[in-house]
DNA sequence: ATTACTTTGTGGCAAATGGCACAAAGTAAG
DNA sequence: CTTACTTTGTGCCATTTGCCACAAAGTAAT
């Protein structure tokens, strides 16, 4: 049964998408097993690694043979909740939200941006590939019609804690912050942070030291 | 001082981007000097990490006092080597290509992306922005020529290692990848994944235990 | 059946990371 | 000058994370 008397770890649940990731792609190559070091290699890790994130879910593999691949990343889809659909909100439509919005991975991992809002009542009204946009106020109403658990930030920086605030105050658990501020959220919130300028500030640090 | 005798940990460079942007963000509101206390609650995190995490590259300080803000962030971005300008270039130029072209972020924060590449004979010669959208075989040359040292991956998954491999081969020290595949690549080149769909992969193994 | 491999799951150690708590140094005010 | 307060830089310990190495279990081939 797993237990979760002892704690799952951050760190894990951050590489699981990983091994989800490299079992589709084993699924599309036609391959029915992989060995924890097959994997390994694939994804730039150790084995053991591998076969310790999984063990604090359960018994997966065989001695002497691996893992079944289809049964293995059924598992892990089960285990992070991907067998469903996640409907998402998205607040900013901008240059970075209407490229957001027609960013067709979301929609083919079974993310569903269902609703376009924006602050500026210069936007509102707007059609953005298939919805309109919507004032904040409608928020409210509309997280709840749609059952969205999810809201992806895209305003500016300016903005960005205010928003995140009004969608917390409306129940949304998960938040997808593309706008380059430190969020301030209660400890039941989860926050996602994409920030490619942060990726490249840290990046020079090593290629300074190569000139 | 402060001795590289001692190597710097890699989750310490990955903080000190945020201590710039929290610094420059004091700058605006006028704010001269700030204590570790401050930071942290800026920043969610505890003020004895920021001090050790700052001590690994000098004493920027002052006791009973705190840092003086313009002072550290000049050090730091010294440290960081962002008291440069960095050339990039992009290759893939669609949908998601595009958006980070017009995205005004890099720019603001002196990385220049100063070429456009794409593998599809269809793409070549297209104006995008400022700039010719140039074939694969021009990669080489204008890499030396205009001092690129950072390529931007935006490229299908089936072409992205294909498409690294050839920028490691011209000299590129640096990647930062937006096609969602485990980067192979030699020990001395740093890569940064952008992947807002592994961010929610993970995100939702908190939701669902919410409901 | 036996032998030689392969591979998992995990106990336990080693290394990395986080942060407490305190001396040292500074500020502020009488 | 003294007292009370603030804040840094860091020694040190607790916690977290990574992974080696091995028993147990399975495969494969003779």
């Amino acid at each position: 049964m797993s237990m979760d008397s002892v704690e799952v770890p951050e760190v894990v649940v951050l590489r699981l998408p990983l091994y989800v990731r490299a079992l589709s792609q084993l699924i599309s190559e036609s391959t029915d097993v992989v060995s924890s070091q097959q994997l390994g290699s694939l994804l730039q890790m150790t084995p053991a690694q591998i076969r310790k994130d999984l063990s604090y879910f359960g018994r997966f593999g065989k001695q002497g043979r691996g893992y079944d691949v289809r049964f293995l990343l059924h598992e892990l889809q089960e285990i992070l909740g991907l067998d469903r659909e996640w409907r998402a909100c998205l607040v900013g439509v901008g240059r970075l939200g209407r490229a957001i919005i027609n960013y067709p991975g979301f929609y083919r991992e079974n993310f569903r941006i269902v609703a376009a809002f924006d602050g500026d009542r210069a936007q509102v009204g707007n059609t953005i590939g298939e919805f309109n946009v919507q004032p904040m106020s409608e928020l409210s109403d509309t997280v709840i019609d749609k059952k969205i658990s999810i809201g992806i930030v895209a305003v500016p920086a300016q903005q960005a804690q205010n928003v995140i605030d009004v969608l917390i105050d409306n129940d949304i658990k998960g938040i997808l912050n593309y706008a380059p501020v430190a969020a301030k959220v209660p400890m039941n919130i989860v926050v996602r942070n994409i920030d490619p300028v942060l990726s490249l500030q840290s990046m020079t640090f090593y290629l300074r030291e190569l000139e």
